[in-house]
DNA sequence: TCATAATTCGAACGATCGTTCGAAAACCGC
DNA sequence: GCGGTTTTCGAACGATCGTTCGAATTATGA
């Protein structure tokens, strides 16, 4: 039962294509048809539907970026090197695969019900993760702001797919220093100016 | 002819916090009346059709923030206090019309043809503003990189949309000057470990 | 008070959507 | 080559969409 595996990571892959370039509202499924060289009734062999569709593609996404994030982790010891190492991870992961990532950014809110209770729970372990990371690099910040800087930088990095071409003269390794360097910079080295150490 | 006017910045008003919630696509022209207390058909009195109601919001939108922006940068003059001055001003406007901004920064696709050229123009003119800043603070930096590190602060300040609660415990003139301190602190005083300063 | 313009709306149109169903086709072990 | 399973697909359904149109209603100015 290869075949039907390798077909339905296929179907996610043209689907998630079609998705980051249409957007998913404006995604008909026989647009996810023509792309995937299926008929549109075939479409419903491998998935219940659209959103289903949708869900497949974001779970495994996600999954796959927490494995890698937290792989990438392993060897480090040294807080802002771990810190470095998730950015240069979730940067270059994200331009290897930019459709999924965009669609796993963009449609946060097209998922509903159980589908979407699921996506955000796998949400919430990599924000977590990211928000631990910045309390070892800072620990005397407060909660609200760990928390805000670490939705400052998932936006620095999630943005990417609005204006970044992984074919363009900027290569993902490149970008993802110019972020480490931007965010590690302000975010450990400048101290509230109220606190100062303590 | 002011109440009609009034009438119209009302209904983009309501489109606004409509599209916001629900999304651009997922939101039918019946959910816009309901929200806005007028008739279907009574929608097409103030507007050509659908995407006329977006690009009008998002049009209206990007003048007024653009417009501030200049105000805002008129009294300083350091390059560092420009900088901080125009991160102030897009945050707390943002803040302060998280449904237009959502709906300008989520919805950029939506549009099509000659509203999207506009809305486009209008789009390069303040990216092309902000770069400009950062040329001033770090004029040492390679183009490439100071147009790379403008979209990642336009990352930073853009993504909020996804977390921010303008009613929670944060508010927003704190939440630019976190932003502020780390895109200044790592942009303006961590060098590229390349140049160093030509 | 009346004609004219401005504004609102119920009803309907054609188009497109996601989904379903039963049959046909392709594949497989024997 | 045959029986059963897996996979594909044409055709159609009901629902919902954006939009239109002509009439009804309301405001305006003489």
């Amino acid at each position: 039962m290869r075949p039907y595996d390798e077909r339905f990571t296929a179907l996610l892959s043209h689907a998630a294509r079609v998705f980051a370039g249409r957007g998913y509202d404006r995604t008909s499924m026989r647009d996810l048809a023509a792309a995937s060289g299926m008929s549109l009734a075939g479409i419903y062999y491998y998935v219940r539907g659209k959103e289903d569709l949708l869900y497949h593609i974001q779970e495994r996404c996600f999954t796959q970026v927490i494995d890698g994030a937290e792989a990438a982790l392993q060897p480090a010891v040294d807080p802002e090197d771990r810190l470095a190492e998730f950015i240069k991870h979730h940067v270059t992961f994200f331009a290897a695969h930019m459709p999924e990532m965009k669609v796993l950014s963009h449609e946060a809110q097209a998922l509903s019900g159980e589908r979407l209770r699921k996506v955000n729970h796998i949400k919430r372990r990599y924000v977590n993760l990211l928000e631990r990371l910045l309390k070892d690099v800072a620990p005397e910040r407060l909660p609200l702001e760990r928390s805000a800087a670490t939705y400052a930088l998932f936006g620095m990095m999630n943005w990417i797919y609005n204006w970044y071409d992984p074919a363009g003269a900027l290569d993902a390794g490149a970008l993802a220093d110019l972020l480490i360097r931007i965010f590690l910079g302000g975010f450990a080295e400048a101290r509230s100016p109220v606190t100062g150490g303590s």
